[in-house]
RNA sequence: CGGGGUGUAGCGCAGUCCGGUUAGCGCACCUGGUUUGGGACCAGGGGGUCGGAGGUUCGAAUCCUCUCACCCCGACCA
């Protein structure tokens, strides 16, 4: 059993805590609310970069980097987008020893700073589409901080696209949020649910926003990416116009669309277990690690070079040797599990004599004693194995815990339980904000491609055409 | 901002009510030895001035005043 980690069971909450601190993947910094990602975490992190820049690339998207700072004046041009953001922004009010002309914000997102540059890169139809990306931090004082899944200072990616059409920045919206749907369920075995927020729960500023939903161990929701469709705002807002093939002066159409760090809380509180985290074989830095197991140094030297021999022309960024002498292999055995390692190969002079070694899976911990010989390959098709079975169990359980709800009593005693819950609402804030109060839940999505169904709010009883998902969240 | 709580070694805590030699304990750390197929054991060792400031007293971690920080619940939160 796992020393110093509290059980799922008994808290949830401290479990996490303790998932992320023991496993090394971050830490509490000596400012509030923000964290040190550690190399664990970061490992992770480069890897979501990894990938997701190669899929944003493949459809067109180049990076580019803009400043951190926003003179404030910029933060109020749009009405909805200062209302929104405003009272979490940090701002910066002295700097070499004076006091400033204009205090400059920290971005909280950048679409003022990018509409503002857009202003002056966009002329003609010829110019657009513009489509940027950029990997970057930002900054929100949120009251309540959650280490990676809300924290003041945190890394993300957000892409700013500028086009000619109305059509064009839609289709642009939804190819986003579905990019970063397949991410989460190909790259981290993490089920998302695919939908339109509502009007209340939209990014301020935004014409639509989308988000993919992902339903953690505990079956609360985590909004774990969202696209926005961003109309004519800010074009209007920063009075970028370009001229079409009519010869007619026009706004531009936009899309803006993130993920941030806290993927890598809904990656832990997906896949993890009371015994540390579970990594995903496509995210782990480090698939594969050897625990060599000896008595004496005639042993020691006999297993590692076995060891060494068998692993002659691997990849040296997919597994290591964790040869340290002064450590027992039940104590790196429980440590490599701590930091979810998919696969742990276990090599000891029985192993030796037989040509074998001992091959254990981080998910479901059965051992398998496989020969030497030929054994890359195996392991590769084990690692696609424990992939595709996270991905299997997250969906079960999001399936198991998705119901469909229709007497408002019933619901709010049941969603305290965690879990997705389909009801009809007919699409008025006030019963929205019923829900919310009255049942510590809310409207996370209206499912994309959601089936029409006549019903009635499960609030007010009036008509209502479709259902839509509602959870407690994070 | 309202309610509650906590500050003593890197971490977790005891000691505080009822002031009294050198401030303890567990984990971690360092050294040596024995160990090594599921978190080793023995021996030795280093490290704190008790969140901060002021006061009472022969004497303060302990009593008093002020102050700071952090945590939990609530409010808030793509």
């Amino acid at each position: 059993m796992a020393k110093g980690i509290t059980t799922r069971e008994q808290n949830y909450s401290q479990w996490y805590i303790d998932i992320v601190l023991k496993s090394e993947m971050a830490d509490y910094s000596p400012v509030k609310g923000c964290m040190v990602i550690r190399p664990t975490g970061y490992g992770i992190w480069e890897n979501i970069q990894k990938h997701l820049d190669r899929m944003f690339k493949e459809t067109g998207h180049q990076n580019a980097y803009f400043p951190m700072f926003i003179p404030e004046s910029f933060l109020t041009k749009e009405a909805e987008h200062v209302e929104g953001f405003a009272p979490e922004c940090a701002v910066v009010t002295h700097a070499g020893g004076k006091e400033l002309e204009e205090p400059l914000v920290v971005r909280p997102t950048s679409e003022t700073m990018i509409w503002a540059m857009y202003k002056n890169w966009i002329n003609s139809y010829r110019d657009l589409p513009i489509l940027i990306n950029q990997w970057a931090n930002v900054c929100r004082w949120e009251m309540r901080t959650r280490l990676f899944l809300r924290t003041t200072e945190f890394l993300w990616q957000e892409g700013h696209t500028a086009h000619a059409t109305e059509e064009e920045a839609i289709a642009e919206t939804e190819q986003m949020v579905h990019i970063y749907q397949k991410f989460a369920e190909e790259y981290m075995a993490m089920p998302v649910m695919v939908g339109t927020k509502t009007e209340q729960e939209k990014f301020a500023g935004a014409v639509k926003t989308l988000s993919i939903e992902a339903m953690l161990q505990d079956g609360k929701a985590l909004q774990a990416g969202t696209s926005h469709y961003l109309g004519q705002n800010f074009a209007k807002a920063f009075d970028v116009k370009f001229q079409n093939q009519n010869k007619e002066q026009e706004y531009v159409y936009a899309s803006s669309w993130g993920v941030s760090t806290r993927l890598i809380g809904g990656m832990i509180m997906s896949h993890s277990d009371d015994n540390g985290l579970v990594i995903p074989p496509k995210l782990a830095s480090l698939p594969v690690v050897f625990v060599p197991i000896w008595r004496s140094d005639e042993e020691m030297e006999l297993v590692l070079k076995n060891a060494d021999e068998m692993t002659q022309g691997w990849d040296k960024l997919f597994f290591k040797i964790d040869d340290r002498d002064n450590v027992k292999p039940g104590r790196k055995f429980n440590e490599w599990e701590l930091k979810g390692i998919p696969i742990r190969i276990e090599i000891g002079p029985r192993d030796c004599e037989n040509k074998e070694v001992v091959v254990v899976r981080r998910d479901t911990g059965e051992k398998v004693t496989m020969p030497m010989e030929g054994l890359l390959p195996k392991l590769e098709a084990l690692l696609d194995d424990i992939q595709d079975n996270l991905l299997a169990n997250a969906q079960k359980r999001m399936d198991e815990n998705t119901h469909i709800a229709d007497d408002f009593k019933e619901y709010k005693k049941a969603v305290k339980t965690g879990g997705f819950y389909k009801i009809h609402w007919c699409g008025e804030n006030s019963c929205e904000d019923y829900i919310q109060e009255r049942s510590k839940s809310t409207i996370r999505c209206i499912p994309y491609n959601g089936e029409e169904e006549e019903g009635e709010c499960i609030v007010c009883h009036k008509p209502s055409k479709r259902r839509v998902i509602a959870a407690q969240s994070y």
